[in-house]
RNA sequence: GGAUCCGUAGCUCAGAUGGUUAGAGCGCUCGCUUCACACGCGAGAGGUCGAUGGUUCGAGUCCAUUCGGAUCCACCA
């Protein structure tokens, strides 16, 4: 009530500016209210130019930064990739939080909302890659001089080598173009971003804050190093993490061959990875599995490699599966890796780093033959290898019958196009649950903490957290990116110690240990025995995306600021990153803080193209989303985005957003009506109830209507359901439209005297008040439009409507759909007799209940003027309930009329 | 295999805590220059709420089973 109202009293230079459009009210500087100014012919067209300048002039949408936490409302806003392409989900998905952050700013609250740009990660990289003809070593020192070539060389061997810092700064150089696109977009859209609050990824105080925050978890036990075998793309030659994964089905085949055990029998394996022979360490079958129980503990000699291999028992060896025993490698997929650490079994890797079978001939292979079989695949890519051993197999009638062919999923980096291999190094990993019951249901329950819209959407979380099945693996085998900020000390022989990792002070940072000697060194010691070695990995995206509330919030700058915004409100973001952004902020904000991030999360739905399927460039369906922008205007676009329910996916509707449009040029028309009927600011209603001027019965039956909406509205916005709560506002505004205006016209021309007059201008001003208020979250161009012909300042810094403010008006909610019926009853006749609506009526009856009749009763003088009836007989039948029966309408010849 | 969501008029969707003849918009049909709006206005037709059982005085709404669609996770022997 009035939290916000001084907001638009003063201060708004928009209205007296060079740019005020020539309709724009006369302001009255002593505050008296002015003459509404109303253009000849509204328009939506040119409303987003001038009424985004015109709220960036205002500064309407900046955060008070001195404002205290209880009054704040943050959102932790999902940046975008600043090298990725628009497309009309974000449309869709930032209306959405735009249209709660305009809620809650015109409840009072001082919104925070930042908006970031992610440009740190691999699309990134690739595009300053190819774009200058760079490429990164970390090693190379900065060069403070660098300029980028004119054009990328042809052939990437000729192209420059730069530094890691000089890398940073031509990818903020470049994304700084992007940028501005997605700006304009998000402008245009009508985004109540804060534009002053921006951050980057990769920007001084994000990698900042990154590196602080990994090393308070190195510290704190959340974050550790450590040599394992891990998930491993050969195509980038980095590790990747759990949540990066992808699964996707590839035909492949079982072959069927036999290991050969003592006394001469054969013990049949089936494998769809017959290439990994040589780095056969075991193999496994159930304990209860009769077949092979008499094999467990003896061993068996492998063909073509001659390898001796215990046969092991394991509950996770699936009798059902190929022959029911399985040959573990070093390492297949990630079972062979539980069996591996289980079983404590031998490590025999064949497989590098750049996805070839090592070059030379590994020492545990020892006949002869063994040793000529390996050395045809040494070298090879995966693929090559399992040609060649199936060859070998078939030459020496090892293989039993032919492969079948099956099909199965198989990982990839989600990222990548070829398949993942396991690979043993070492990395950095954050304690997220995967490896710890107590973290992890630690990571639930924190889950439970957060307020999910809608609510459905926390069994992805805890599904995933559920599902972990080790910890999140941080480290990068990249270049470009936020630095890990560690150095390791090296022995007297050069061997580095892990264990004790050397961290610089947090006053050093952002540090890169590639190109800075390690605290208490000296350049010249790096690499040195006795000296220092610097970590060459990178931290993995999401470890500096899981810190967007605090990059925005200024952790570790700004302690004050911090604790204005921290936790956030709100993080709003795609229910397909649950996974990753989603649970890694959550991780962080738990190690680095004891809480939760946020209170509420909103997940928003995909887009889908109009037949259903989802939106993807790769299918060549994206709709670039400046198109319904220009063709239908913001404000349709926006109604069609804010008509979805969070977590709904959404078809690309446009005949959703005609609808919208038809809604945002109905309200500038209505507006106008009003406005020339002469209602001014001096109508509004204050309190219903003790308004004499309110003094039609069917004037106070709209306004508790109207309270009714607010009420309802409120509460679904309060919900998180702001579909609901427009779509309640856009009923309401329709039956007002249709019903009471076309009931009033007669008596807001004056036909019944100055009272009655008074009571309509009353009513329609309070309500045009009122339903602007309620459209701004999405229509915010449209209303303000309205708004600014009548009023100072704008809607957008307008409180949000209380049900108080229309007082508690009794009496009859109900009479303006009865009076609704009698009027629809009315024009159907007119509508049978095919003869326009003007058509005169000599007379009619209505029957209806008791009660309906008293309401017909009481709006008896405007239903004769509206249907222009001479007289109607209103006949009561029954107490009340039953419908309104519109009968024996004598219709005047149309030459009366 | 585990989990989640969805299935309501031709289309896109609403239908809190189960309660009188199931709603909206679009589309369709018919009509209308009615002094805000033809980017308009009025009227009409159109649904046994995927199916089958059950609970209940009463179910689109709750339970079970089942069919269909979608999504997330797991699944490389």
């Amino acid at each position: 009530m009035g939290r916000m109202s001084d907001l638009n009293t003063a201060d708004t230079p928009g209205t007296d500016s060079p740019d005020t459009p020539p309709h724009s009210p006369t302001a009255a500087e002593d505050g008296t209210p002015m003459t509404p100014s109303v253009p000849e012919k509204p328009a939506l067209e040119g409303l987003e130019e001038k009424l985004s300048r015109a709220w960036e002039q205002e500064r309407l949408y900046r955060f008070d930064e001195d404002a205290e936490r209880g009054t704040v409302y943050s959102i932790d806003t999902p940046p975008p990739t600043a090298s990725g392409s628009l497309h009309v989900g974000h449309v869709f998905s930032y209306t959405q939080t735009d249209v709660l952050a305009r809620f809650h700013r015109m409840r009072g609250r001082n919104v925070f909302y930042p908006l970031g740009w992610d440009d740190n990660g691999l699309p990134t990289e690739r595009r300053v890659q190819n774009y200058y003809g760079v490429r990164c070593d970390p090693s190379r020192p900065y060069d403070p001089d660098y300029t980028p070539p004119q054009s990328p060389a042809k052939n990437q061997r000729d192209w420059d080598v730069i530094s890691r810092q000089n890398f940073i700064e031509l990818c903020e150089d470049l994304t700084v173009e992007d940028e501005k696109v997605f700006e304009d977009l998000f402008t245009r859209l009508g985004l109540s971003v804060d534009w002053t609050q921006t951050y980057r990824t990769i920007d001084d105080d994000s990698r900042t804050v990154s590196q602080r925050a990994f090393l308070r978890n190195v510290v704190s036990g959340d974050a550790y190093t450590a040599m394992a075998p891990t998930l491993w793309d050969v195509s980038f030659r980095t590790a990747v993490a759990q949540a990066e994964l992808e699964a996707k089905e590839r035909p492949s085949a079982y072959h069927r061959y036999a290991f050969a055990a003592a006394g001469g029998e054969q013990v049949f394996i089936e494998t769809t990875r017959p290439e990994l022979l040589p780095s056969c360490v075991a193999l496994v079958a159930h304990p209860d599995d009769e077949r092979y129980r008499h094999l467990v503990g003896t061993t068996v000699t492998s063909p073509l490699f001659d390898v001796e291999v215990e046969v092991r028992a394991h509950h996770l060896a699936d009798p059902e599966k190929g022959s029911g025993i399985a040959m573990i490698c070093t390492f297949g997929d990630m079972t062979d890796v539980t069996w591996w650490r289980e079983l404590d079994l031998p490590t025999r890797t064949v497989i590098g780093r750049d996805g070839r079978f090592s070059a030379e001939t590994p020492e545990w292979l020892t006949t002869e033959s063994a040793r000529a079989n390996y050395g045809r695949m040494a070298g090879l890519t995966v693929h090559s290898a399992k040609e060649t051993v199936v060859e070998m197999l078939r030459e020496q009638d090892l293989l039993d019958g032919e492969p079948t062919p099956i099909t199965h999923a198989v990982h990839f980096y989600e990222k990548g196009d070829k398949p993942l291999e396991v690979v043993t190094s070492r990395q950095w990993y954050i304690r997220n649950g995967g490896r710890d019951a107590e973290r992890r249901s630690a990571m639930v329950e924190r889950g439970r903490e957060v307020r999910w819209h809608p609510g459905f959407m926390r069994s992805r979380y805890e599904n995933w957290v559920e599902g972990l099945n080790g910890d999140w693996l941080i480290s990068r085998q990249r270049f470009f990116g936020v630095p890990i900020p560690v150095w390791y000390r090296l022995d007297a022989q050069g061997e580095p110690d892990y264990e004790a990792p050397i961290l610089p002070e947090e006053s050093q940072l952002p540090v890169d240990p590639a190109a800075q000697p390690a605290p208490g060194f000296d350049e010249s010691q790096r690499g040195a025995a006795g000296g220092f070695v610097g970590e060459m990995d990178v931290l993995d995206t999401w470890a500096t995306s899981s810190l967007t509330p605090q990059i925005a919030g200024r952790w570790g700058r700004d302690d004050t600021f911090f604790d204005a915004v921290f936790p956030y409100d709100l993080r709003p973001q795609g229910h397909d990153i649950i996974r990753t952004w989603l649970f890694s902020t959550v991780v962080r904000a738990h190690t680095l803080h004891g809480s939760v991030p946020w209170t509420d999360t909103a997940l928003s739905g995909w887009i889908l193209d109009p037949d259903r399927k989802k939106m993807s460039k790769s299918k060549g369906n994206v709709v670039v989303p400046t198109e319904p922008l220009e063709q239908f205007g913001s404000d349709a676009v926006r109604y069609w985005a804010a008509s979805a329910k969070l977590g709904a996916d959404t078809a690309y509707e446009i005949a959703q957003m005609k609808i919208g449009r038809r809604l945002a040029i109905k309200l500038l028309n209505a507006s106008k009506f009003a406005f020339n009927l002469g209602v001014t600011e001096e109508h509004i209603v204050h309190d219903a109830d003790t308004s004499a001027v309110l003094s039609e019965p069917v004037d106070r039956a709209l306004i508790a209507e109207l309270r009714d909406v607010v009420e309802r509205s409120t509460r679904s916005f309060e919900d998180y359901d702001y579909a609901r709560a427009l779509q309640l506002v856009e009923s309401f505004f329709w039956s007002f439209t249709d019903d009471y205006v076309e009931l009033v016209k007669e008596r807001a021309y004056g036909s019944r005297g100055e009272d009655a007059q008074a009571s309509v201008r009353a009513a329609l001003a309070t309500t045009l008040d009122t339903v602007l208020r309620l459209f701004a979250p999405v229509l915010p161009f449209a209303t303000d439009e309205v708004w600014r012909w009548w009023r100072s300042g704008s809607v957008h810094a307008a409180a949000w409507p209380a049900p108080e403010d229309l007082g508690s008006v009794e009496g009859a909610p109900a009479l303006m759909s009865t009076v609704a019926e009698a009027l629809a009853g009315i024009r159907r006749a007119k509508s049978e007799a095919k003869v326009r609506q003007r058509t005169e009526v000599r007379s009619a009856r209505i029957t209806a209940g008791a009660t309906e009749a008293g309401h017909l009763e009481a709006a008896l003088g405007d239903l004769l003027a509206a249907t222009r009836s001479h007289s109607l007989e209103l006949v009561s039948e029954g107490a009340a309930g039953g419908g309104v029966v519109v009968s024996e309408v004598d219709l005047a010849d149309p030459e009366e009329g």
